[in-house]
DNA sequence: CTCGGTGCCGAACAACATTCGGCGCGCAGC
DNA sequence: GCTGCGCGCCGAATGTTGTTCGGCACCGAG
């Protein structure tokens, strides 16, 4: 992981759809070089896959909400299948196991407002080991699109 | 939007390095059309770009942590700056504005515990807007790389 | 029935990915 | 200091792909 994979990884993180050309161009290396050096940052886990960014709006999806939930007992069994659960409703999108006051991090996206009240009381308070939860509607969500690697110390 | 450009859009979401010859396959159309529709996607904002997925690790970030901020007063203006300041640090991935008892939720992401630490004393805590913050270590996070449209009703 | 528009196809050409042999650099052993 | 080895880079060659464009078929309006 040298200067070269970084520039590499940033530019890929930019523009996944980029050919093997431009990124070798823009970096300074022979294309076969970068193929390489790809393939390489694949295979170690580096890169861990290419994927579309997609307008939540289009997918029918115009309402977002960071829902929180707290499980009882909070054992390996249960924290596992209810993140496995979670996950298979088409609501969801992402799901974050948290240290802290909450132990679910759920981020929705639903076509409105009823649908979001659905999903929680039809998907989520009917669960027996959910013994709280607390939604927060999403107003702006902005996410860095590339990142980069953070020095040592300072 | 219909059939054809929903099974486009998740090859895409699933794999945005496939060949475009590749997916035209996959749904049944010839490369050309295949092409002139991806085109449309990303025109129309439905495509909003393609990024590669970099595993955090191998960019010196292996603690990540989700962190809620209030801040008064509650105006646009300080919204706005406070949002912006934010997405500067490069300990910052995603920012969410949100309704609920937090104003921000904030998703970081550094190399260890002490780095998180002083993100929080020495980023957020001088800010005067901010009158309290909240944050929570993510032992997991699960995402869903491939998001389908959600149906009308049922 | 005719006309115009829209969207699809396939051929043609330029650009690209991918492989592979070879070269040069740096390091270890002598 | 010299020799040999290994690693990583390069560039040419080949098959594959992106991209453009002319034409065709379908559909709806008049």
């Amino acid at each position: 992981m040298d200067e070269l994979d970084s520039a590499i990884v940033a530019l890929l993180q930019a523009d996944a759809r980029q050919s093997n050309r431009d990124i070798a161009g823009k970096v300074g290396i022979a294309p076969s070089t970068c193929l390489e050096r790809i393939r390489l940052l694949r295979q170690r886990g580096v890169i861990r896959g290419y994927h579309a960014d997609i307008d939540p709006t289009a997918l029918n999806r115009s309402v977002e909400a960071l829902v929180s939930a707290q499980v009882r007992p909070l054992s390996r069994a249960v924290i596992d299948t209810f993140q496995r659960s979670l996950l298979d409703l088409p609501e969801v999108l992402s799901v974050y196991v948290t240290a802290g006051s909450d132990d679910f991090l759920i981020h929705v996206a639903v076509p409105d407002i009823d649908r979001l009240h659905s999903f929680l009381v039809d998907r989520l308070a009917i669960r027996k080991e959910v013994v709280a939860f607390r939604s927060s509607v999403i107003f702006r969500h902005h996410r860095k699109t590339v990142l980069e690697p953070l020095p040592a110390s300072e």
